[in-house]
DNA sequence: GAAGATTCTTGCCAAATGGCAACTAATCGC
DNA sequence: GCGATTAGTTGCCATTTGGCAAGAATCTTC
């Protein structure tokens, strides 16, 4: 595992790339990040509570689900390395979250509180672009699989999951990866088959 | 139609309702927006260009929407009063949209450009809040749209569009709402026949 | 108000996906 | 290593949705 060291200087890296800042902000903003630890199966999150901390994952995979009426959950969505995780409606809106975020293996990665990162972006109004440049991407991704959730069929979205998120596909069970899908276990793994045979 | 001073006061409303800021803030942004008029069929955004204008629309209704590979919309959003609309990803990362938005109605509104709103957040940046507020509340927006996307049927999200939106069925043809369900005007027609029925 | 365009509906059949249950394969805990 | 649990596959059939084309209804436009 990474020191902690390492992990604020690829903190660094990644905030910089967001949205360019000086060398200095970007660190002093990275010094306020704690480690976080989880082993496989931990929750960062879990329904019913509020998403306080905002992490930036270095290590490992997780991903998020949410319970629907029938008691099965649904992932919503994969987290891997260099990812910023947290859920966006229960950390800022300060509400109960509806969504669940789980370790899939063990993870390691620095974190900060909702009151520290508006901390720090009260004493530094520049810092600010990062956390929106982060709202940009996850609302431009999450527009991208809206709209080919409801143009593609099932197989050419596991194709394009295959192709755009292979990593998943060691970690995730597949019936993990068909509830992001859309679909059930049993459709993924015909698909599956299907594809196999050509 | 309302008055460019009327359609600016109910901004301030907007924008206080959404965070609590100073009325004479508020005021001092509003006084920047400009009228946009529409007639129907208008185009705010056409695929390709920069979106450039952050609308707060007053009247009227619109909608986004993609061409698919095969040449068919995909409407990806609808807007009516007292919503802000632009493509977001177009507008902060500054790259060609994919995406069209365009008037189902005669629509009137107020906005800003880009670099308004950019100088705007540099000299209040309290006023940045508002605008991570409306960033938070279209992905919160489209996250449960996804999710029931993926978990319901066609019938069951009709059933809520119809609840939750019922005044974009009196301007959007039917063909449309159907691509915005994710399915065909065929479909969308069998079961509204289906739901008749019953 | 008549011709033309667009929208909506319907019939027919095909394709995609789901539900359930049985079975097999892989993994976990001890 | 072994029994128990979990994950994945498959068969059978039902349901949902799509594709296409024709027809009906509605709306533009002149």
């Amino acid at each position: 595992m990474n020191s902690l060291s390492q992990e604020r200087s690829e903190l660094v890296d990644f905030i910089t790339k967001a949205y360019p800042m000086p060398l200095k902000m970007a660190s002093d903003v990275a010094e306020r990040f704690y480690p976080v630890r989880l082993g496989k199966g931990d929750f960062l999150l879990k329904e019913g509570s509020i998403s306080n901390e905002y992490l930036f994952l270095t290590e490992g995979y997780m991903r998020s689900f949410a319970m629907n009426p029938d008691g099965n959950d649904i992932t919503t969505g994969f987290h891997g390395p260099q990812q910023v995780v947290f859920e966006i409606t229960s950390f800022f809106h300060r509400i109960p979250s509806r969504e669940n975020i789980q370790a899939l293996t063990p993870c390691a990665g620095i974190a900060i509180t909702y009151s520290t990162l508006n901390e720090l972006f009260h004493t530094l109004p520049e810092f600010r672009e990062f956390g929106r440049s982060i709202l940009v991407r996850g609302f431009s991704n999450l527009k991208s699989r809206m709209l080919s959730t409801i143009t593609e069929t099932a197989e050419a979205r596991y194709l394009q999951l295959l192709q755009t998120n292979p990593d998943i596909f060691q970690h995730a069970p597949l019936r993990t990866i068909a509830s992001y899908l859309g679909i059930t276990d049993t459709s993924l793994s015909r698909i599956r088959k299907e594809i196999a045979g050509k």
